[in-house]
DNA sequence: GTCTATAAAGCGATAGAC
DNA sequence: GTCTATCGCTTTATAGAC
């Protein structure tokens, strides 16, 4: 029979997949697992997505086009604005981000690694400037990688009490023996 | 025909297959591919390991028997010492390390999730103490965090250089604004 | 200690009916 | 839009010869 809004099992496969993705890993999840869980058949699945790539990569999409649209938009400034709205982004993303962290190697699988590593180019030197020597270079990973774990790591908590806390470390850590 | 030192290949197994899941992940290398690098046949590893499972176990044994020990002998100290003695930890194991990182899942698929929080737990217990505000926490979390993704990122640059410079900034980070 | 051969299962993907 | 049926491939693992 056909469904009323057509579209709606398109998002509804969606959003089993990043359920699943997420619990279990991408790898260790199947087309078979998710259409299952949606109570229909798994060749269903490939008359909204041509292939478990294009549905993995509909997932990711919304983060990717955020950080594209950070990196692209963002001028110098401030260090605590910069990693204020950074954490904003990626906390607003948390859940595709535990994905990623969890299963790295679907960045390769999807050629994301160039993509994502450039990001964080970019955004190692708004913080820092392009000459700057190895040692803050050092430190702004510090910054960044330790404000990034506190994300996964508290995606439960309320969003503020860790921003600011996460925040202020980082800038810390940022100005470090400075 | 006999080798000479039977239990060779047993190592031998073990390098390759670190290399291998170092490369191109853990769940993406198989043991087809294993054996084919050392110019055996697939069943010829199950003379040496029980299981492709025992096969990953033995491999990143190394890694958790020295966390194992650390956690165990570890009392409450300068943060600094503390800091410097699991960087060298860390950085001595950053191969199977970033192995790891790179595919979480095998934590799980190990059951070694609740072993790996819990040595975590101890760090930040010996760094802020027992009963420290969750403010103080997110701060370790940025620090520890912040110290292991440096291992992984700038896994190829000496040693000293990246531990000085990774140390103070998550001095900094833990001593955040007080 | 290593081989050939094979079992048993799961995977992504397609064909074609309805 | 969803179904049944199936193809082609890869995987872990085992049996038994040498």
């Amino acid at each position: 029979m056909t469904m009323a809004r057509p579209s709606d099992t398109k998002a509804r496969i969606q959003e089993v997949a990043r359920e699943l993705f997420l619990r279990q890993g991408v790898t260790n999840t199947s087309l078979r697992q998710i259409s299952e869980r949606l109570g229909i058949t798994k060749p269903a699945l490939y008359y909204h997505f041509d292939s478990r790539e294009a549905l993995l990569r509909s997932v990711i999409q919304p983060l990717t086009d955020d950080l594209e649209a950070f990196a692209a938009a963002r001028r110098p400034g401030p260090p605590e604005d910069l990693l204020a709205d950074y954490f904003d982004l990626a906390w607003q993303h948390r859940d595709v981000l535990m994905m990623i962290v969890a299963d790295l190697s679907i960045l390769s699988e999807l050629d994301l690694v160039g993509r994502m590593l450039s990001w964080r180019e970019t955004l190692v030197t708004l913080l820092i400037g392009p000459t700057a020597p190895q040692r803050a270079r050092i430190h702004a990973t510090v910054a960044v990688g330790g404000l990034s774990d506190c994300i996964v790591e508290y995606a439960q908590l309320p969003a503020e009490d860790v921003k600011k806390a996460a925040v202020e470390a980082a800038l810390a850590a940022l100005h470090a023996g400075s």
